[in-house]
DNA sequence: TTCCTGGCTTGATCTTAATCAAAGCGTTCG
DNA sequence: CGAACGCTTTGATTAAGATCAAGCCAGGAA
């Protein structure tokens, strides 16, 4: 409809474009990206790939929850990536998808087919230059996931998931990240305990206790408002690293 | 001394040349990256660096092993990343250290400066992908690490450890993973309890439940024989992932 | 040799979160 | 409308691992 901002509309609309190429794009990328890419919707609940199927492509999210989770035989389920609007999902040069990958919510996802994008990282440096950047804040991500599953207790992690999805929340919508934050909860009691570590019944308990506590306010069972973020923050026990340098 | 075969001589003494840049390496490369690389020694127990000073190189263990951990105000460790031979450290494009970083063992480090790292990179490309390949790699682990922390039992969770480290100390040593497994554990209890964020003590009463069952032979407090690699496997309650695709 | 010391083991007890169980609430479906 | 279903809350009990507390053992120093 608008051809003449054609490109700029497909940056808005496709989140790998803006985030790992737009930024410095050039016409001729940008024509292949065109014929490589195509898009993909699923129903909440609907699952995207499973574990070991065949992936013939890498995508990003355009627009609603996916989550990465690992399961042992016996089912234990852990979630081991959580992935918003403009978080990639896939990996160049392996065949098969090591996680199952779920629909939470409706979710529209961008998709480029593998084998050409693969090639395309290789004549175009600065796509896998950004692609190593996303990577490395994953990592870092994943390590912190880490220290809340391995040391922090059951209310820590309530209240650090809650400050996680609030930050995220917030830098997607663009509010100023002072004074109250408001938002729905993304996921349910039991897809919190898989990210957490927890059962559902430990995640209603100590929501509940917050609750009771005045550190969060919720209407209804998803709709939750922080009056204090830095009080939540406290309850989540992050490291503030204020400390003494030697 | 051997001046023929100086240039391989440096792959194998530095694995990031090994394995970062070698695999594709052009002797212009090889010039700059030999301009800003030098080696740092440290012994066991000493810090190499604190989470938030500045950090102004970027390195790959050449022998010995160091450890990432992030702690809580209160004291609450928990390891985030283990570093062994060809492992590298250090984040392009960040100025200081997100994690502390140890050595555990005597330990030599390649480092690169930074800056000039970084320059290099832009300008050619097969080095950004291939630490791109390194950072899905240790992503994956990350991955799987959060499974063991959120969902493992303290005795799967000792079974994993010591399956992992078998089987990175048998792709060290180059030795056929079959039969019967022999290494020195390169942490100590408390180590290793910071890794599966388990106490102390739990970690060395699993270790002597395994002994007691028969899954290890311990000789003295470090060295250990895995009788039957499978069985441990079994302990360690792996998702083999042999199931029915759909 | 004896005495330390640091790393490790083992025991007793306590706490946290898991498990088992029942019921509440809000939607959707017949 | 009422039944049924999915999600959630809450309660009672149990179990896994943490915590507190001795001791053990090997190696190094005096």
């Amino acid at each position: 409809m608008h051809d003449m901002q054609h490109e700029h509309h497909e940056c808005v609309e496709c989140p790998i474009r803006h985030r790992a190429v737009c930024s410095r794009c050039d016409a001729a990328e940008l024509h292949k990206l065109e014929q490589i890419k195509y898009y993909r919707s699923y129903q909440a609940g609907q699952t995207v790939i499973w574990s070991g199927d065949r992936m013939d492509f890498v995508a990003s999210v355009v627009s609603g929850i996916a989550t990465l989770t690992q399961t042992l035989e016996d089912g234990r389920r852990q979630m081991v990536g959580l992935l918003l609007p403009s978080d990639f999902v896939g990996r160049p040069g392996r065949a098969t998808a090591a996680y199952d990958v779920t629909a939470t919510t409706d979710l529209v996802m961008c998709c480029f087919r593998k084998r050409p994008f693969e090639e395309l990282m290789l004549s175009t440096p600065h796509v896998a230059q950004r692609l190593l950047e996303m990577t490395l804040d994953e990592l870092d991500a994943a390590r912190e996931w880490m220290l809340l599953l391995g040391r922090k207790t059951a209310r820590e992690k309530i209240a650090s998931l809650l400050a996680i999805i609030a930050r995220r929340d917030a830098t997607l919508r663009l509010r100023a990240p002072k004074g109250q934050l408001v938002f729905d909860l993304p996921l349910t009691r039991e897809e919190m305990a898989d990210y957490l570590g927890l059962t559902l019944e430990t995640v209603s308990r100590q929501i509940s206790a917050l609750k009771r506590d005045g550190v969060i306010i919720l209407d209804g069972k998803r709709h939750v408002t922080i009056p204090d973020l830095e009080r939540l923050m406290e309850e989540a026990g992050d490291d503030s690293d204020g400390g003494v340098p030697e």
